[in-house]
DNA sequence: CAGTGTGTGTTGTACAGACAAGTTATATAT
DNA sequence: ATATATAACTTGTCTGTACAACACACACTG
Protein backbone atom coordinates (compact mmCIF):
# COMPACT_ATOMS: atom_id res chain seq x y z
CA UNK A 1 0.00 0.00 0.00
CA UNK A 2 1.83 3.00 -1.34
CA UNK A 3 0.80 6.96 -0.04
CA UNK A 4 -0.95 8.72 -2.63
CA UNK A 5 0.50 12.44 -2.87
CA UNK A 6 -2.11 14.97 -3.12
CA UNK A 7 -0.02 17.34 -5.12
CA UNK A 8 1.40 14.35 -6.81
CA UNK A 9 -2.21 13.61 -8.59
CA UNK A 10 -3.06 17.15 -9.42
CA UNK A 11 0.59 16.88 -11.48
CA UNK A 12 -0.23 14.06 -13.43
CA UNK A 13 -3.99 15.12 -13.73
CA UNK A 14 -2.87 18.22 -15.38
CA UNK A 15 0.72 16.48 -16.94
CA UNK A 16 -1.52 14.50 -18.77
CA UNK A 17 -4.22 16.62 -20.25
CA UNK A 18 -1.07 18.58 -21.54
CA UNK A 19 0.20 15.52 -23.23
CA UNK A 20 -3.18 14.93 -24.70
CA UNK A 21 -3.21 18.05 -25.60
CA UNK A 22 -6.91 19.60 -23.54
CA UNK A 23 -4.27 22.23 -22.21
CA UNK A 24 -2.71 22.81 -25.99
CA UNK A 25 0.96 24.49 -25.83
CA UNK A 26 0.75 28.55 -25.20
CA UNK A 27 -3.00 28.32 -23.50
CA UNK A 28 -3.21 29.29 -20.01
CA UNK A 29 -3.75 26.52 -17.62
CA UNK A 30 -7.09 27.45 -14.72
CA UNK A 31 -5.60 29.79 -12.37
CA UNK A 32 -4.36 28.23 -8.89
CA UNK A 33 -7.33 28.91 -6.79
CA UNK A 34 -9.62 27.46 -9.35
CA UNK A 35 -7.34 23.97 -8.84
CA UNK A 36 -7.55 24.79 -5.31
CA UNK A 37 -11.63 24.55 -5.66
CA UNK A 38 -11.54 21.00 -8.28
CA UNK A 39 -9.25 19.04 -6.30
CA UNK A 40 -10.61 20.39 -2.77
CA UNK A 41 -7.14 21.44 -1.32
CA UNK A 42 -4.92 24.65 -0.91
CA UNK A 43 -2.54 26.67 -3.18
CA UNK A 44 0.51 25.87 -1.59
CA UNK A 45 -0.78 22.09 -2.33
CA UNK A 46 -1.59 23.04 -6.36
CA UNK A 47 1.36 25.00 -6.42
CA UNK A 48 3.50 22.41 -5.53
CA UNK A 49 2.15 20.19 -8.23
CA UNK A 50 2.44 23.75 -10.70
CA UNK A 51 6.05 23.99 -9.32
CA UNK A 52 6.80 20.13 -10.37
CA UNK A 53 5.91 20.32 -13.80
CA UNK A 54 7.86 23.75 -14.07
CA UNK A 55 10.85 21.99 -13.12
CA UNK A 56 9.80 18.76 -15.73
CA UNK A 57 9.83 21.65 -18.73
CA UNK A 58 5.83 21.43 -19.16
CA UNK A 59 4.81 25.19 -17.81
CA UNK A 60 6.08 28.34 -17.56
CA UNK A 61 4.65 30.54 -14.94
CA UNK A 62 4.04 34.56 -15.61
CA UNK A 63 3.62 36.94 -12.30
CA UNK A 64 0.08 38.51 -12.50
CA UNK A 65 -1.07 36.19 -15.56
CA UNK A 66 -0.83 32.49 -14.98
CA UNK A 67 0.55 29.59 -16.29
CA UNK A 68 1.51 29.07 -19.67
CA UNK A 69 1.92 25.28 -21.53
CA UNK A 70 4.60 25.14 -23.02
CA UNK A 71 5.98 22.75 -26.02
CA UNK A 72 7.89 20.76 -24.61
CA UNK A 73 11.46 19.93 -25.67
CA UNK A 74 12.89 22.79 -26.62
CA UNK A 75 14.37 23.48 -22.97
CA UNK A 76 15.68 19.78 -23.08
CA UNK A 77 19.23 20.37 -23.66
CA UNK A 78 18.88 18.44 -26.47
CA UNK A 79 21.21 18.54 -29.29
CA UNK A 80 19.41 19.53 -32.31
CA UNK A 81 20.70 21.05 -35.28
CA UNK A 82 21.24 24.81 -35.80
CA UNK A 83 17.51 26.71 -36.20
CA UNK A 84 15.75 22.77 -35.80
CA UNK A 85 12.53 21.90 -33.86
CA UNK A 86 9.90 24.90 -34.76
CA UNK A 87 12.43 27.05 -36.04
CA UNK A 88 11.33 28.53 -39.60
CA UNK A 89 14.95 29.77 -40.31
CA UNK A 90 15.07 26.22 -42.51
CA UNK A 91 12.68 24.16 -43.95
CA UNK A 92 12.99 20.77 -41.96
CA UNK A 93 12.03 17.45 -43.51
CA UNK A 94 12.74 13.87 -42.73
CA UNK A 95 12.51 10.61 -44.42
CA UNK A 96 12.07 7.16 -43.11
CA UNK A 97 14.59 5.24 -44.91
CA UNK A 98 14.28 2.01 -43.30
CA UNK A 99 10.37 1.23 -41.39
CA UNK A 100 10.32 -0.15 -38.23
CA UNK A 101 11.58 -3.85 -37.82
CA UNK A 102 12.33 -6.09 -35.69
CA UNK A 103 15.77 -7.24 -35.72
CA UNK A 104 18.47 -8.07 -33.60
CA UNK A 105 20.75 -5.47 -30.96
CA UNK A 106 23.32 -4.48 -33.71
CA UNK A 107 27.20 -4.34 -32.28
CA UNK A 108 27.45 -0.52 -32.46
CA UNK A 109 25.68 0.36 -29.95
CA UNK A 110 27.85 1.61 -27.14
CA UNK A 111 25.88 1.66 -24.40
CA UNK A 112 25.58 -1.79 -22.09
CA UNK A 113 22.27 -2.89 -22.59
CA UNK A 114 20.25 -4.29 -19.29
CA UNK A 115 19.06 -8.06 -19.25
CA UNK A 116 16.05 -6.96 -19.77
CA UNK A 117 17.12 -5.40 -23.03
CA UNK A 118 19.42 -8.36 -24.04
CA UNK A 119 16.89 -11.12 -23.71
CA UNK A 120 14.50 -8.84 -25.61
CA UNK A 121 14.60 -8.52 -29.56
CA UNK A 122 14.87 -5.00 -30.58
CA UNK A 123 12.90 -2.47 -33.13
CA UNK A 124 14.70 -0.79 -35.66
CA UNK A 125 14.56 1.94 -37.67
CA UNK A 126 16.37 4.47 -39.82
CA UNK A 127 15.77 7.98 -40.95
CA UNK A 128 17.29 11.07 -42.90
CA UNK A 129 16.71 14.27 -42.07
CA UNK A 130 16.96 16.77 -44.53
CA UNK A 131 17.77 20.71 -44.34
CA UNK A 132 16.45 22.60 -47.18
CA UNK A 133 15.94 19.52 -49.49
CA UNK A 134 19.87 18.66 -48.31
CA UNK A 135 20.44 15.24 -46.64
CA UNK A 136 22.38 16.20 -43.13
CA UNK A 137 21.57 13.87 -40.74
CA UNK A 138 21.69 10.17 -41.26
CA UNK A 139 19.64 8.80 -37.81
CA UNK A 140 19.54 4.62 -36.61
CA UNK A 141 17.21 3.78 -33.89
CA UNK A 142 16.67 1.20 -31.56
CA UNK A 143 14.42 0.14 -28.70
CA UNK A 144 13.53 -2.85 -27.18
CA UNK A 145 10.26 -4.85 -28.50
CA UNK A 146 9.17 -5.90 -24.95
CA UNK A 147 8.88 -2.57 -23.61
CA UNK A 148 7.21 -0.72 -26.71
CA UNK A 149 5.70 -2.18 -29.57
CA UNK A 150 6.62 -1.33 -32.94
CA UNK A 151 4.89 1.69 -34.46
CA UNK A 152 4.70 1.80 -37.98
CA UNK A 153 6.11 5.57 -39.74
CA UNK A 154 2.74 6.18 -40.92
CA UNK A 155 1.10 6.79 -37.32
CA UNK A 156 3.56 9.10 -36.00
CA UNK A 157 2.07 12.14 -34.88
CA UNK A 158 3.24 15.41 -37.31
CA UNK A 159 6.00 12.96 -38.47
CA UNK A 160 7.51 13.17 -35.04
CA UNK A 161 8.67 9.83 -32.97
CA UNK A 162 8.76 11.60 -30.05
CA UNK A 163 5.63 13.30 -30.20
CA UNK A 164 3.85 9.93 -30.59
CA UNK A 165 5.18 8.75 -27.12
CA UNK A 166 3.93 11.70 -25.46
CA UNK A 167 0.97 11.88 -26.79
CA UNK A 168 0.01 8.34 -28.17
CA UNK A 169 1.38 6.73 -24.93
CA UNK A 170 2.19 9.47 -22.38
CA UNK A 171 6.38 8.51 -22.89
CA UNK A 172 8.15 11.32 -21.94
CA UNK A 173 12.02 11.55 -22.26
CA UNK A 174 13.50 11.68 -18.82
CA UNK A 175 16.75 12.25 -19.52
CA UNK A 176 20.06 10.97 -22.02
CA UNK A 177 23.61 10.36 -22.35
CA UNK A 178 25.57 10.76 -25.07
CA UNK A 179 29.00 10.45 -26.97
CA UNK A 180 30.19 12.26 -29.59
CA UNK A 181 32.94 11.29 -31.71
CA UNK A 182 34.33 13.31 -35.13
CA UNK A 183 34.83 10.60 -37.51
CA UNK A 184 35.38 10.20 -41.53
CA UNK A 185 32.85 9.55 -43.75
CA UNK A 186 31.83 5.79 -44.65
CA UNK A 187 30.75 4.49 -47.94
CA UNK A 188 27.10 4.04 -46.88
CA UNK A 189 27.07 7.25 -44.97
CA UNK A 190 28.32 9.23 -47.70
CA UNK A 191 26.02 8.08 -49.96
CA UNK A 192 23.17 8.60 -48.00
CA UNK A 193 24.00 12.25 -47.45
CA UNK A 194 25.15 12.83 -51.03
CA UNK A 195 28.91 13.84 -49.76
CA UNK A 196 32.68 12.19 -50.13
CA UNK A 197 33.87 9.67 -48.64
CA UNK A 198 36.24 10.39 -45.34
CA UNK A 199 34.95 13.75 -44.84
CA UNK A 200 34.73 14.64 -41.35
CA UNK A 201 31.50 13.66 -39.77
CA UNK A 202 30.02 14.53 -36.31
CA UNK A 203 28.86 11.13 -35.13
CA UNK A 204 26.70 11.03 -31.86
CA UNK A 205 25.18 7.77 -29.68
CA UNK A 206 23.00 8.41 -27.48
CA UNK A 207 20.61 6.55 -25.11
CA UNK A 208 17.68 8.27 -24.15
CA UNK A 209 15.91 7.42 -20.88
CA UNK A 210 12.32 7.31 -20.89
CA UNK A 211 9.40 7.73 -17.94
CA UNK A 212 8.49 3.82 -19.19
CA UNK A 213 10.56 1.62 -16.81
CA UNK A 214 12.54 -0.54 -19.11
CA UNK A 215 12.01 1.57 -22.40
CA UNK A 216 15.77 3.45 -23.56
CA UNK A 217 15.53 4.92 -26.81
CA UNK A 218 18.84 4.43 -28.39
CA UNK A 219 20.54 6.74 -31.82
CA UNK A 220 23.32 6.97 -33.59
CA UNK A 221 23.34 9.77 -35.57
CA UNK A 222 25.68 10.99 -38.18
CA UNK A 223 25.84 14.36 -39.02
CA UNK A 224 27.17 16.41 -41.56
CA UNK A 225 28.05 19.59 -40.02
CA UNK A 226 29.90 21.33 -42.98
CA UNK A 227 26.79 23.75 -43.62
CA UNK A 228 24.89 22.93 -40.15
CA UNK A 229 26.51 23.12 -36.98
CA UNK A 230 24.52 21.14 -33.86
CA UNK A 231 23.09 22.99 -31.58
CA UNK A 232 22.76 22.83 -28.00
CA UNK A 233 21.99 25.06 -24.90
CA UNK A 234 20.57 24.21 -21.37
CA UNK A 235 20.29 26.65 -18.26
CA UNK A 236 20.11 26.59 -14.60
CA UNK B 1 14.49 50.80 -3.79
CA UNK B 2 14.16 47.11 -4.44
CA UNK B 3 12.13 44.61 -2.43
CA UNK B 4 14.70 41.87 -0.36
CA UNK B 5 13.36 38.43 -0.17
CA UNK B 6 13.48 36.59 3.07
CA UNK B 7 14.19 32.78 1.40
CA UNK B 8 16.77 34.54 -1.26
CA UNK B 9 18.62 36.29 1.52
CA UNK B 10 19.30 32.43 3.36
CA UNK B 11 19.53 31.15 0.11
CA UNK B 12 23.01 33.14 -0.67
CA UNK B 13 24.10 32.86 2.64
CA UNK B 14 24.11 29.47 2.42
CA UNK B 15 25.32 29.17 -1.26
CA UNK B 16 27.88 31.54 -0.12
CA UNK B 17 29.06 29.05 2.56
CA UNK B 18 29.18 26.69 0.30
CA UNK B 19 31.23 28.36 -2.38
CA UNK B 20 33.73 29.09 0.48
CA UNK B 21 33.79 25.53 1.86
CA UNK B 22 32.34 26.58 5.16
CA UNK B 23 29.77 24.08 4.09
CA UNK B 24 32.26 21.54 2.48
CA UNK B 25 31.22 18.72 -0.19
CA UNK B 26 29.02 15.88 1.77
CA UNK B 27 28.92 17.73 4.99
CA UNK B 28 25.72 17.99 5.67
CA UNK B 29 23.92 21.63 6.43
CA UNK B 30 22.27 22.70 9.67
CA UNK B 31 18.82 21.37 9.92
CA UNK B 32 15.77 23.33 8.60
CA UNK B 33 14.70 23.97 12.14
CA UNK B 34 18.21 25.26 13.19
CA UNK B 35 17.98 27.53 10.05
CA UNK B 36 14.57 28.81 11.21
CA UNK B 37 15.98 29.95 14.22
CA UNK B 38 18.77 31.58 12.69
CA UNK B 39 16.93 33.33 10.44
CA UNK B 40 14.07 34.21 12.43
CA UNK B 41 11.53 32.38 10.50
CA UNK B 42 9.32 29.74 9.01
CA UNK B 43 10.28 26.36 7.72
CA UNK B 44 8.17 27.26 4.64
CA UNK B 45 10.88 29.57 4.39
CA UNK B 46 13.71 28.28 5.06
CA UNK B 47 12.64 25.06 2.64
CA UNK B 48 11.84 27.59 -0.67
CA UNK B 49 15.47 28.74 0.11
CA UNK B 50 16.77 24.90 -0.02
CA UNK B 51 14.59 24.27 -2.47
CA UNK B 52 16.36 26.67 -4.90
CA UNK B 53 19.81 25.82 -4.17
CA UNK B 54 18.51 21.82 -4.63
CA UNK B 55 17.53 23.26 -8.55
CA UNK B 56 21.11 25.09 -8.56
CA UNK B 57 22.65 21.60 -7.96
CA UNK B 58 24.64 23.21 -4.94
CA UNK B 59 23.17 20.62 -2.36
CA UNK B 60 20.94 17.49 -2.31
CA UNK B 61 18.07 16.23 0.32
CA UNK B 62 17.89 12.70 2.19
CA UNK B 63 14.64 12.42 3.72
CA UNK B 64 14.82 11.65 7.35
CA UNK B 65 18.95 12.98 7.56
CA UNK B 66 19.79 16.26 6.04
CA UNK B 67 20.34 18.28 3.31
CA UNK B 68 24.22 17.07 1.43
CA UNK B 69 26.55 19.46 0.03
CA UNK B 70 27.61 18.35 -3.57
CA UNK B 71 30.54 18.97 -6.06
CA UNK B 72 29.22 21.52 -8.10
CA UNK B 73 29.96 21.01 -11.85
CA UNK B 74 29.36 17.19 -12.01
CA UNK B 75 25.74 17.38 -12.87
CA UNK B 76 25.43 20.39 -15.21
CA UNK B 77 25.52 18.56 -18.47
CA UNK B 78 28.23 19.82 -19.83
CA UNK B 79 30.43 18.08 -22.57
CA UNK B 80 33.50 16.76 -20.98
CA UNK B 81 35.52 13.76 -22.22
CA UNK B 82 34.40 10.45 -21.04
CA UNK B 83 36.38 9.96 -17.53
CA UNK B 84 36.79 13.39 -17.51
CA UNK B 85 36.31 15.21 -13.70
CA UNK B 86 36.85 13.19 -10.77
CA UNK B 87 36.81 9.72 -12.26
CA UNK B 88 40.19 8.07 -11.57
CA UNK B 89 39.73 5.77 -14.94
CA UNK B 90 42.40 8.26 -16.68
CA UNK B 91 44.91 10.46 -15.64
CA UNK B 92 44.38 13.92 -16.70
CA UNK B 93 46.59 16.99 -16.90
CA UNK B 94 45.76 20.50 -18.24
CA UNK B 95 48.90 22.02 -19.59
CA UNK B 96 48.51 26.22 -20.03
CA UNK B 97 49.88 26.80 -23.32
CA UNK B 98 49.17 30.68 -23.62
CA UNK B 99 49.14 32.70 -20.02
CA UNK B 100 46.28 34.74 -19.98
CA UNK B 101 46.66 38.12 -21.75
CA UNK B 102 44.74 40.86 -22.73
CA UNK B 103 44.46 41.11 -27.18
CA UNK B 104 41.06 41.89 -29.19
CA UNK B 105 38.23 39.76 -29.64
CA UNK B 106 39.27 37.10 -32.33
CA UNK B 107 37.01 36.59 -35.29
CA UNK B 108 36.81 32.90 -34.86
CA UNK B 109 34.45 33.33 -32.27
CA UNK B 110 30.73 32.15 -33.76
CA UNK B 111 28.54 33.84 -30.82
CA UNK B 112 27.22 37.51 -31.71
CA UNK B 113 28.75 40.09 -28.90
CA UNK B 114 26.87 42.45 -26.45
CA UNK B 115 27.41 46.20 -26.91
CA UNK B 116 30.00 46.19 -23.30
CA UNK B 117 31.84 43.06 -24.47
CA UNK B 118 32.54 44.68 -27.71
CA UNK B 119 33.75 48.21 -26.00
CA UNK B 120 36.09 46.34 -24.15
CA UNK B 121 39.43 44.08 -24.93
CA UNK B 122 39.62 40.68 -23.70
CA UNK B 123 41.41 38.10 -22.02
CA UNK B 124 42.67 35.27 -23.84
CA UNK B 125 44.17 32.14 -22.85
CA UNK B 126 45.06 28.57 -24.03
CA UNK B 127 45.43 25.41 -22.98
CA UNK B 128 45.84 21.74 -23.89
CA UNK B 129 44.66 18.93 -21.77
CA UNK B 130 45.90 15.63 -21.37
CA UNK B 131 44.49 12.09 -21.20
CA UNK B 132 47.48 9.65 -20.03
CA UNK B 133 49.81 12.15 -21.14
CA UNK B 134 48.29 12.36 -24.26
CA UNK B 135 46.86 15.27 -26.03
CA UNK B 136 43.30 15.50 -26.51
CA UNK B 137 41.71 18.72 -26.03
CA UNK B 138 43.22 22.10 -27.31
CA UNK B 139 41.08 24.73 -25.70
CA UNK B 140 41.50 28.69 -26.51
CA UNK B 141 39.55 30.56 -24.21
CA UNK B 142 38.01 34.13 -24.28
CA UNK B 143 35.99 36.70 -21.96
CA UNK B 144 35.59 40.67 -21.58
CA UNK B 145 38.38 42.42 -19.63
CA UNK B 146 35.60 45.49 -18.28
CA UNK B 147 33.80 42.22 -16.81
CA UNK B 148 36.25 40.15 -14.85
CA UNK B 149 40.26 40.66 -14.50
CA UNK B 150 43.21 38.60 -15.71
CA UNK B 151 43.94 35.67 -13.54
CA UNK B 152 47.09 34.12 -13.78
CA UNK B 153 47.35 30.68 -14.61
CA UNK B 154 49.76 30.04 -11.69
CA UNK B 155 46.21 31.56 -9.00
CA UNK B 156 43.94 28.75 -10.04
CA UNK B 157 42.56 26.77 -7.82
CA UNK B 158 43.62 23.00 -8.18
CA UNK B 159 44.60 24.13 -11.81
CA UNK B 160 40.92 25.11 -12.87
CA UNK B 161 39.85 28.28 -14.25
CA UNK B 162 35.86 27.63 -12.90
CA UNK B 163 36.82 26.62 -9.76
CA UNK B 164 38.56 29.41 -9.37
CA UNK B 165 35.69 31.64 -10.15
CA UNK B 166 33.41 29.91 -7.79
CA UNK B 167 35.89 29.75 -4.84
CA UNK B 168 37.63 33.40 -5.29
CA UNK B 169 35.29 34.92 -7.09
CA UNK B 170 31.85 33.60 -6.21
CA UNK B 171 31.01 33.72 -10.08
CA UNK B 172 28.65 30.35 -10.80
CA UNK B 173 28.12 28.64 -14.56
CA UNK B 174 24.33 29.75 -15.05
CA UNK B 175 24.38 27.84 -18.43
CA UNK B 176 25.80 27.48 -21.69
CA UNK B 177 25.16 27.58 -25.99
CA UNK B 178 27.47 24.96 -28.16
CA UNK B 179 28.32 24.93 -31.35
CA UNK B 180 29.43 21.27 -32.70
CA UNK B 181 31.29 20.73 -36.25
CA UNK B 182 33.32 18.06 -37.25
CA UNK B 183 36.14 19.47 -39.27
CA UNK B 184 39.90 18.43 -40.27
CA UNK B 185 42.23 19.36 -38.35
CA UNK B 186 44.54 22.31 -39.26
CA UNK B 187 48.38 22.11 -39.23
CA UNK B 188 48.17 24.38 -35.79
CA UNK B 189 45.94 22.21 -34.28
CA UNK B 190 47.60 19.08 -35.85
CA UNK B 191 51.04 19.79 -34.16
CA UNK B 192 49.25 20.62 -31.12
CA UNK B 193 47.45 18.06 -30.75
CA UNK B 194 50.34 15.41 -32.45
CA UNK B 195 48.12 14.02 -35.26
CA UNK B 196 48.05 14.16 -39.01
CA UNK B 197 46.43 17.37 -40.65
CA UNK B 198 43.10 16.37 -42.05
CA UNK B 199 42.07 13.96 -39.42
CA UNK B 200 38.52 14.42 -38.47
CA UNK B 201 38.37 16.57 -35.18
CA UNK B 202 35.25 17.61 -33.23
CA UNK B 203 34.98 21.60 -33.04
CA UNK B 204 32.84 22.86 -29.94
CA UNK B 205 32.36 26.52 -29.54
CA UNK B 206 30.95 27.42 -26.29
CA UNK B 207 29.63 30.29 -24.22
CA UNK B 208 28.83 29.89 -20.89
CA UNK B 209 26.72 32.08 -19.10
CA UNK B 210 27.72 33.35 -15.77
CA UNK B 211 26.14 34.57 -12.54
CA UNK B 212 28.07 37.81 -12.87
CA UNK B 213 26.15 40.11 -15.57
CA UNK B 214 27.65 40.92 -18.65
CA UNK B 215 30.31 38.55 -18.05
CA UNK B 216 30.39 35.16 -20.62
CA UNK B 217 32.91 32.77 -21.12
CA UNK B 218 33.71 31.92 -24.70
CA UNK B 219 35.55 28.52 -25.58
CA UNK B 220 36.61 27.02 -28.57
CA UNK B 221 37.86 23.17 -28.16
CA UNK B 222 39.50 21.17 -30.80
CA UNK B 223 39.31 17.34 -29.28
CA UNK B 224 40.56 14.62 -30.84
CA UNK B 225 38.08 11.80 -30.70
CA UNK B 226 39.49 8.95 -32.15
CA UNK B 227 40.49 7.16 -28.71
CA UNK B 228 38.63 9.28 -25.98
CA UNK B 229 34.68 10.45 -27.01
CA UNK B 230 32.99 13.54 -25.46
CA UNK B 231 30.49 12.88 -23.34
CA UNK B 232 27.21 14.91 -21.91
CA UNK B 233 24.52 13.83 -20.16
CA UNK B 234 21.45 15.36 -18.89
CA UNK B 235 18.52 14.45 -16.71
CA UNK B 236 15.49 16.41 -15.55
C1' DC C 1 -7.75 61.89 -27.34
C1' DA C 2 -4.17 60.65 -24.21
C1' DG C 3 -2.87 59.77 -19.77
C1' DT C 4 -4.17 58.26 -15.04
C1' DG C 5 -6.06 55.93 -11.48
C1' DT C 6 -8.67 51.93 -9.75
C1' DG C 7 -10.54 47.47 -9.19
C1' DT C 8 -10.19 42.65 -9.94
C1' DG C 9 -7.74 38.60 -10.77
C1' DT C 10 -3.46 36.45 -11.00
C1' DT C 11 1.05 34.63 -9.04
C1' DG C 12 4.72 35.46 -5.24
C1' DT C 13 6.16 35.57 -0.43
C1' DA C 14 5.64 34.56 4.33
C1' DC C 15 3.57 33.20 8.60
C1' DA C 16 1.99 29.38 12.08
C1' DG C 17 0.95 24.88 12.94
C1' DA C 18 0.06 19.76 12.45
C1' DC C 19 1.10 15.17 11.34
C1' DA C 20 3.50 11.57 8.25
C1' DA C 21 7.58 9.19 7.13
C1' DG C 22 12.51 8.07 7.06
C1' DT C 23 17.08 7.71 9.95
C1' DT C 24 19.78 6.86 13.80
C1' DA C 25 21.26 5.99 18.32
C1' DT C 26 19.97 4.30 22.64
C1' DA C 27 17.66 1.65 25.91
C1' DT C 28 15.29 -2.65 26.65
C1' DA C 29 14.01 -7.38 26.44
C1' DT C 30 15.13 -11.94 25.15
C1' DA D 1 25.31 -10.97 22.70
C1' DT D 2 21.50 -10.22 19.70
C1' DA D 3 17.34 -8.68 18.40
C1' DT D 4 13.64 -5.38 19.30
C1' DA D 5 11.33 -1.50 20.69
C1' DT D 6 11.58 3.35 21.69
C1' DA D 7 12.69 8.13 21.44
C1' DA D 8 14.61 11.98 19.22
C1' DC D 9 15.58 14.21 15.18
C1' DT D 10 15.36 14.78 10.38
C1' DT D 11 12.79 15.94 5.93
C1' DG D 12 8.07 15.49 3.46
C1' DT D 13 3.20 16.68 3.00
C1' DC D 14 -0.71 19.53 3.91
C1' DT D 15 -3.91 22.92 5.94
C1' DG D 16 -5.24 27.78 6.47
C1' DT D 17 -4.35 32.54 6.23
C1' DA D 18 -2.62 37.15 4.95
C1' DC D 19 -0.60 40.48 2.26
C1' DA D 20 2.61 41.98 -1.67
C1' DA D 21 3.61 42.39 -6.53
C1' DC D 22 2.23 42.25 -11.14
C1' DA D 23 -1.10 42.35 -15.35
C1' DC D 24 -4.97 44.07 -17.44
C1' DA D 25 -9.24 46.00 -18.51
C1' DC D 26 -12.08 49.84 -17.63
C1' DA D 27 -13.71 54.10 -16.03
C1' DC D 28 -12.24 58.64 -15.10
C1' DT D 29 -9.79 63.03 -15.83
C1' DG D 30 -7.17 66.37 -17.97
Amino acid sequence: MKKIKKYHQIQEYIKKRIQTQKYPPDSYLPSENEFCVQFGTTRTTVRKALDELLKEGFIEKEHGKGSKVLERGKYLGLLSVKGFSGSTDYKVKTKVTEEPKIVEWDASIVFPLSEDEKNSQCVYFQRVRYIDDKPVVLENNWYALNALEPIKSDEFVEGSFFKTLSQEYLIEIMGAEQELRSVPATKEIAEKLGIAVGVPILHISIRFRTSRPNLNLYGDLYCNTTEYPIRNSYFL
